[in-house]
RNA sequence: GGCGGCGUAGCCAAGUGGAAAGGCAAGGGACUGCAAAUCCCUGAUUCACCGGUUCGAAUCCGGUCGCCGCCUCCA
């Protein structure tokens, strides 16, 4: 497949450094906050990568994605709610979980923690330090990014023209305004852990630095996050694993576009933002998942709420299918029996519409290409069934099987187990199956207003029915959907 | 000042040299006791604008206009 690579600048071809296993970092979470919409655009797009390689091409990501629980932004939180750090982080660390569960990601293989890995930071800056990469002032420690002749080629930045017009703040302890904290001296108060500088905590870039390579080993494949990390945190990464290591850090850079809400820059400030936690609630994971996949990953996505319900309505047009078909019951085709002209037709265009699918995600995990291929498909599978004869409907067992392929890594459907936390046990289908007979008795009989009361009502509790004429359907209706329709 | 992105039907959005995907919304029709779902029909002679290259451009080149992000913590 095809990738973009910051790096390059360019789509290059993807293969695994090591057979089928690849190394994936995603920068991770500073926990201070809940997770806004615009945090969640790296997990959703490089989870649903995951899952594609690993169905599509048999290559199992390792996936390690840090925490960070220390830096400034988080002490000032504790500071002004008047909690410990280690509150504050242990809070929302649970929190992320939580959100990742909702969202229906994989977990990632490993999660590290900042804290969990001061000491290979020492190390590492001590050896930044020896290498003369680096230096002590004050207690505090600078990577100087004169070492590095290569710095700035991530970003496509020249150092020189960066210093006109730019608002680098201005510090007498650096030999370079450029040059960034490795270790940062400890004020009274503020969480530290010794070093050979003095008591201190480390600089935010240094422990993807770490954590990569403890991880990872030699599978530095792709290190990915968002288009805002570039510069300076990638080009910082870069420069002092290469400083320290003397050899080329991840091998691609993918970084994903931005989010705007509806319309104007994020900002907590002015309050353009919203929670990610709270949006899933509202709309699922499926119907979220599918709003940010409707985008290129590398461009700029609009959080609007027409643009939310827009993708609600298209994934219910995919989950009716399914449940539909599933709902008829009908016996797969057998192996042996040839199928009838329009039958094979149909396969045939299924499998085009595959190939469609996988030629987008293959060039550039182009999920939009791929959503248009999935939702032709529920078309022609709709159109098939409203004409097919009796005989060839045997050919939907296995359309659906391919909706279903398709649909995995998007997570757009749901997945093979029931929803139902609640099914065991529970006399709930039945209940409902015996309302449905006796509303079917009260319809032959023509006593509609009855009928349509006890479909009303049943509507009321979440559950939809529909006549068709293999007999009534129903099925639960998301809360998600209960709930924003006006 | 530097780096980068965007402008495709009412809305969202693929496509980036060879007949304008897809979704949402809207209108008409079919089916239905009524619904729901589904199907059929209706949409861009055109891809911000102006030039150029080419047999051929939404796609390449030059310019103009408009919008946005990053360069400071930021996914």
């Amino acid at each position: 497949m095809r990738l973009y690579n910051t790096l390059t600048r360019q789509l290059e071809a993807f293969e695994p450094s090591d057979g089928n296993t690849l190394g994936l970092y995603v920068c991770g979470p500073t926990v201070y906050d809940r997770l806004h919409i615009g945090n969640v655009r790296p997990i959703l797009v490089f989870d649903a990568f995951r899952r594609y390689v690993q169905a599509f091409h048999g290559w199992k990501a390792i996936y390690v994605q840090n925490i960070t629980d220390v830096d400034d932004k988080l002490i000032d939180r504790a500071n002004q709610i008047g909690e410990s750090v280690g509150e504050v982080a242990a809070r929302f660390t649970e929190a992320y979980f939580d959100l990742l569960r909702r969202l229906d990601v994989l977990l990632p293989d490993h999660s590290p923690k900042a804290t969990e890995h001061i000491d290979e930071m020492v190390d590492l800056i001590k050896r930044l330090v020896e290498r003369g990469a680096a230096y002590a002032v004050d207690g505090d420690v600078y990577f100087r990014i004169d070492s590095q002749p290569e710095y700035g080629r991530l970003s496509g930045r020249q150092l020189d023209e960066q210093e006109a017009g730019s608002r680098v703040e201005m510090s007498s302890l650096k030999e370079n305004p450029l040059d960034f904290t490795l270790w940062k001296a400890a004020k009274p108060g503020e969480p530290s852990w010794p070093s050979p500088w003095g008591e201190g905590r480390p600089g935010w870039h240094t422990e993807c630095v770490v954590m990569s390579r403890k991880y990872l080993g030699r599978r530095l494949d792709i290190h990915a996050g968002g288009s805002d990390l570039i510069f300076p945190h990638h080009e910082n990464e870069i420069a002092q694993a290469q400083a320290a290591f003397d050899e080329p850090f991840f091998r691609f850079w993918l970084h994903n576009g931005m989010l705007s809400f509806q319309g104007e820059k994020m900002s907590k400030s002015l309050g353009n933002f919203a929670y990610a936690q709270d949006v899933v609630e509202r709309y699922g994971s499926r119907t979220v998942r599918y709003f940010y996949l409707s985008r290129h990953y590398r461009k700029p996505l609009d959080y609007s709420e027409d643009g939310l319900r827009a993708a609600q309505a298209a994934v219910e047009r995919i989950a009716t299918l399914v449940a539909d078909v599933d709902g008829e019951r009908i016996e797969p085709a057998g192996e042996q029996q040839p199928l009838g002209a329009n039958a094979a037709a149909f396969v045939d265009r299924l499998q085009a519409l595959r190939e469609k699918y996988v030629l987008a995600m293959e060039d550039d995990f182009n999920t939009v290409g791929a959503i248009g291929a999935v939702q032709e498909i529920v078309g022609e599978v709709n159109r098939f069934r409203a004409t097919a004869r009796e005989a060839d409907r045997a050919t939907l067992p296995q359309a659906i099987e391919l909706v279903l392929e398709l649909a995995s890594p998007l997570g757009i459907l749901a997945g093979g187990e029931p929803e139902t936390s609640d099914a065991s046990g529970s006399t709930e289908p039945q209940l409902v199956e015996l309302l449905i007979e006796l509303r079917d008795t009260l319809r032959e009989r023509k006593l509609f207003d009855l009928a349509d009361e006890i479909r009303d009502r049943l509507d009321g509790l979440g559950i939809a029915i529909k006549d068709t004429p293999q007999g009534a359907l129903w099925r639960r209706v998301a809360a998600e959907r209960q709930s924003n329709e006006s």
